[in-house]
DNA sequence: TTATTTCAGTTAAACGTTTAACTGAAAATA
DNA sequence: TATTTTCAGTTAAACGTTTAACTGAAATAA
């Protein structure tokens, strides 16, 4: 059996209450007993009961993160980095992170994660597009939520997101100083806030430089998958022959696009230059490694926590929807031959 | 604020103590208290506060899923999808699960994730190989344990294992079928004991074929990666030029092989063939796609999960280290020529 | 000096649930 | 009929912690 606070009152000799207060941190104490109790403490290795403490405290030193199974399953450990840095974060906070996935037909019908339904947690963290019909369903439960990349379309939401417009303007400001004029973009999942966004920052980069590159935008709405790259990479080129120089939106898109053209017969760099976004590893370790954007994943996870935690704390007044911008990063590589 | 067991007790107009055992299903209550109760429970859409539940049962309701940090940002998401598993396990039955990564480095005089020095969990799944420290200072907590993928040298614990064994004759005997006499092992990690089952497996059908392919294995007890795989396979060429068949101990290694095998203008598998192991997407998504030997990742999460509530049921009594080994399977894609 | 304030704790109620022990009515048994 | 057993609940204690309200001693103020 674990020693509770009574044992350490014990042997401390002071009350429970004592031992609670030191705890605590509460300045009431003084240095004399407060030594005495924490040497009881370690001595007797005493950890405080959670069920107690959540049972009268009414905190369950639980936060949730929430992703699709689609997502956390993805090949590129995108979103799984994200969990880390929030796992890390939580963990500096005294909290615990209950990862659940939902699926990505969620309908108002369907049971929330149970430890929802339980309300056994104090605040949550959305990563990635999740169906509206989820958030609608946890809205009724009041608790605070941040969103990582990803910002649902209705009210407005704490959020840590990636710098996208940036990205798009370095990816293609870097193609230019390459030597590139037509440069296309290619993306699906159009409707999702970020890829609109690479998209603007890459229109933005072009308009910039004087670039007139149009009618080189291939998109659609499906998900950003490899074959979905290969597929727009296929329309791409059959509208267009001489191509050199593809934006993809991602690194799945960009693995599509790259699987197209070697089927075709094209060398990367030597005939088409590649730019991706995202950096994962697949990225690195593909042939030719691909010149693309960084995302710092691990550090939202970490943001997104402390964000959390600033809401928690002021908790009701000084309630602003916060917003977070992750910086993003140039990573040069293989991926995109110098015409200059 | 959410309802409590006193509000669905004056709901239904019986004692706290009626709608707990309708709660727990006890066979005392009349089939007509129970639908009141039970409608009650629905109208207020009441869930017991596990907070409390835990305080008197003595049960966190949590189960402890650890993996290294290594382990889990893998660029090959196998342990992410064994954690899915193990996820939607937990959940059916009324589980929740608390990730927590360690390092691979974790020293003896270093602190436990902080659920196990709470004992807030009952009972834990460790999976991939963790240090022998970390099992060493988990041991202290007699908490049911169950490892996946993994048996530390010492003791005797309740397992989930893969049929590594059988899996490594499969991967042999497919080269054997397809036309190979002179087939290579290339692997690191050789002191794992899934790998050296894989070898064991390389061996006996060898054997059974009687096929004599000496001095070809070739291993190391560096991590399984990529750059391993790379270096592995240089040594061997450096050895034997004329090699035309290889088994690769696990995904990595065979990336790592088909890269030192481009590199040096050798065609897969039109100059030499790969067997691989694991299967993960990656496997599917190169070029060209490895044939391999499958994992049932998701299967080895839920089985894990289920033998360690059967383990916390017969808690003490009938304390048998059971062992689970899944079963492998061979599939088939293009990097093996058929050369008969 | 006495009265007031500060200090350094202690006391006791409360949180929401489970469960052993109890109860009173109805049914079964003698 | 009186007694015992079964049924269908109820009562009340317990779990380990937090915290508002209290206390008694020492320090300060009047």
């Amino acid at each position: 059996m674990s020693p509770t606070i009574k044992d350490v009152a014990k042997a401390a000799n002071v009350s429970i209450a004592t031992v609670s207060l030191v705890l605590h941190d509460n300045e009431r104490i003084s240095p004399e007993t407060k030594r005495r109790v924490l040497k009881s403490i370690k001595e007797l290795n005493y950890y405080p009961f959670r069920s107690a403490q959540g049972l009268v405290s009414r905190k369950t030193g639980n936060i949730g993160f929430i992703i699709t199974e689609e997502h956390f399953l993805r090949t590129e450990p995108f979103y799984t980095r994200v969990f880390l840095g929030a796992e890390f974060e939580a963990r500096e906070n005294d909290y615990y992170v209950l990862l659940a996935t939902i699926k990505s037909s969620f309908k108002k019908s369907d049971p929330l994660p149970r430890f929802i339904l339980e309300r056994n947690f104090d605040g949550i963290v959305i990563t990635g597009k999740v169906p509206e019909a989820f958030i609608k369903s946890l809205l009724k439960y009041k608790m605070p939520i941040v969103f990582i990349d990803y910002v649902p379309p209705f009210g407005d939401f704490p959020s840590v997101l990636i710098d996208n417009l940036r990205g798009g303007v370095l990816a293609t400001e870097h193609l230019i100083n390459n030597g590139y004029k037509d440069i296309a973009f290619i993306g699906g999942e159009i409707s999702h806030p970020s890829i609109m966004e690479r998209l603007q920052g890459y229109k933005l980069a072009l308009e910039r430089a004087n670039n007139n590159s149009n009618g080189l935008i291939v998109t659609n709405d499906e998900y950003l998958t490899r074959q979905n790259g290969y597929k727009l990479a296929k329309e791409l080129f059959d509208r267009r022959k001489d191509i050199t120089a593809i934006f993809a939106a991602n690194n799945p898109t960009a693995m599509g696009v790259m699987k197209y053209l070697t089927d075709n017969g094209k060398k990367i760099p030597d005939d088409v230059s590649i730019m991706s976004f995202d950096d994962v590893e697949a990225a690195m370790l593909i042939n030719p490694p691909l010149t693309t954007i960084r995302v710092p994943k691990v550090e939202m996870g970490i943001e997104a926590v402390q964000l959390l935690m600033k809401i928690q704390k002021y908790n009701g007044k000084n309630n602003i929807a916060k917003k977070i911008i992750v910086p993003v990063e140039l990573v040069i590589r293989e991926s995109i031959k110098n015409i200059n």
